[in-house]
DNA sequence: AATGAATGAGATTTCATTCAT
DNA sequence: AATGAATGAAATCTCATTCAT
């Protein structure tokens, strides 16, 4: 009756098909401007095979952020694990989150900004969870060797990173402006974390 | 003398009350949640009323998102103008931001947390750039005076404005954790604006 | 950009030409066969229409259901009024909801009598619900007469309609069966009311 | 001795638990809010073998009916070949009734009443279907011993199951009406029988 | 005898906005 | 300055059933 036979995968696989797809979606228009439909259409399965693997819309958006933190996670971890000076970490990590910020900003079309209100607050908010404890761990220690001055190390590495994310994420910001947020960012994080 | 009780009122006393209805009904039920047709039933005129007024319903969240700002801009540019030195002004002024948002969170049911994104997003864009200057005016003051510190005043307003609505919006904040969040902020406010 | 000119009726009409359309609908393909589509289509007006006047599908079903007791309801009180002795009112009472039923049924195609239980259900209780009053009146007159003899006048009625309305439901039944029934309701409500 | 845990069982009793579950679920939550994948879960086999045992939905549904009607048919019929006049036989088995609806009634959800018309017809129908010919074989023998007084015994018999069945299906019944329901019920039946 | 991934048609509903009066 | 009936596109989600293994 249908013109398509059924293909079935392992369901790992086509999961992560729908996270892929879903992700590439979301940030080409925007997490509102995107439909389930759009979503199916694109991995070539039924609409309900969506909703075997989803609980809903939602659902696949959590999905999809988890999947994106991964990789500055990782870095982020891997640059704790390093070698160097608690300076010279923080300012890689800085950086981490810096360029992933700013590379999934420029797969976003501008038009869509609006309507993604939602996809950047979670994501936000996901960052700081998961990057703040790596990155409370690396000022801790440099404190703990006289590297560093900061009480509170864990609110102020929360404060880093939402202050990287929040400022970079404004939708009208030129090179010029861009630089001297940059600039004054570096000054700031040594400012906070007492380096040197 | 008309049999018909048609209530007219001056046009910016009417628009003034669907400005008022609309910022109570988003900060309870969250703007998403908050639908035209709930704030014509309240102010009790018909569906087209409302576009008399304003263009769309993106039109009248500008509107209660630049009055809201209203208060603590004055605020701030009271203390800007008033006595002090440049250090106790940006505590003072701190304190402002730390307020206004703690007033309007506490007006939010916890339920529509997240159908509030745009809401927040707007309103976080609109403070920094309405008190970003102001406060930048009396970092350039302090620092022409040697009270101050910084580089890069109206970036480092910026940042301190950003931290301050972010990391106070979250939804799961305890009395603990708002008190560790307070104590690290006066710190970070002390050394990013070299305070003393 | 539409090609169709808007319309604007008084909410009333519209209001009913819904509400005929969802009963003719409703009754030739079933309740659950029928989608708010197919009524809107059918009075042309938009779907958004529909929800201006009805909260729900379920909605104009009770709107439905309560029109088409009108009529019936309307005959059971005109015979409560009139002139005759109670027996003979109590006869002509069972008549007319014999045949609301009846014809009720014969419009309804047999391929979607299952999909009708819960239009079917309703309809039962209202019926009980409005005429069991007016036909328990005439009991009690009937009894203070000395013409019937029963207690429980109101749960009587009751029984009464729901036997009829429930036997006479029955999708399989022949004209045989029918005639039995028929007589036998006859009989019994002789018996249950203590007619002569 | 394999290594996966594959719990193979009697086909009959597999397919009970899957009756057994099935009724549970359509009692607890009716039958519309029951999903072939709720049933499936609990018994915890894998959906496809609901399909091995049930044709559909509503052939499980049917199933579950004719099983519970098991207990009151073997009931009645017990009564029908006890010892006893044709009175109190009837008086019995009408408790019988009484009885097994009040008992499935009490274990629905209020919330769910109206998600269960499928169910309820389906069941009124065969209660009927079945128990009314044990009925009258009794009413048959009442009459025909002097002892009772019906033309139309079968239907009678309808009569009485279908008046049982619905009134008190009723979901807003109280304990006061209840009362009179059965008061009424107990004179209504010694006047269709002519019992004495 | 059993699995479970996949199907897919379609239904209800929402609501910002328009427009004839 | 105001009305309020009407619009309509679109989006999410459901779930009984199938089928390749």
């Amino acid at each position: 009756m249908s013109s398509v036979r059924r293909v079935t995968k392992g369901p790992e696989e086509r999961k992560s098909e729908l996270i892929d797809t879903a992700e590439r979606l979301f940030l080409e228009r925007g997490y509102e401007n995107t439909t389930v439909s759009d979503i199916v259409k694109e991995v070539k399965v039924a609409q309900g095979t969506f909703y075997y693997y989803f609980a809903s819309k939602q659902d696949i958006l959590d999905s999809v952020i988890e999947r994106e933190i991964d990789e500055p996670e990782k870095d982020v971890m891997h640059i704790a694990c390093g070698e160097g000076d608690a300076a010279a970490k923080l300012k890689e990590m800085a950086n981490v989150i810096l360029n992933f910020q700013t590379a999934k900003r420029g797969l976003i079309e501008h038009v869509h900004e609006e309507s993604n209100a939602i996809m950047h607050e979670k994501m936000e908010r996901r960052i700081i969870a998961r990057l703040a404890p790596n990155i409370a761990e690396v000022v801790e220690d440099g404190v703990s060797k006289g590297l560093l001055a900061t009480d509170y190390p864990e609110e102020t590495a929360e404060f880093m990173i939402a202050a990287i994310i929040f400022l970079f994420h404004q939708p009208d910001i030129d090179d010029d402006r861009r630089e001297r947020l940059h600039a004054a960012l570096e000054k700031i994080l040594v400012k906070i974390f007492g380096l040197r």
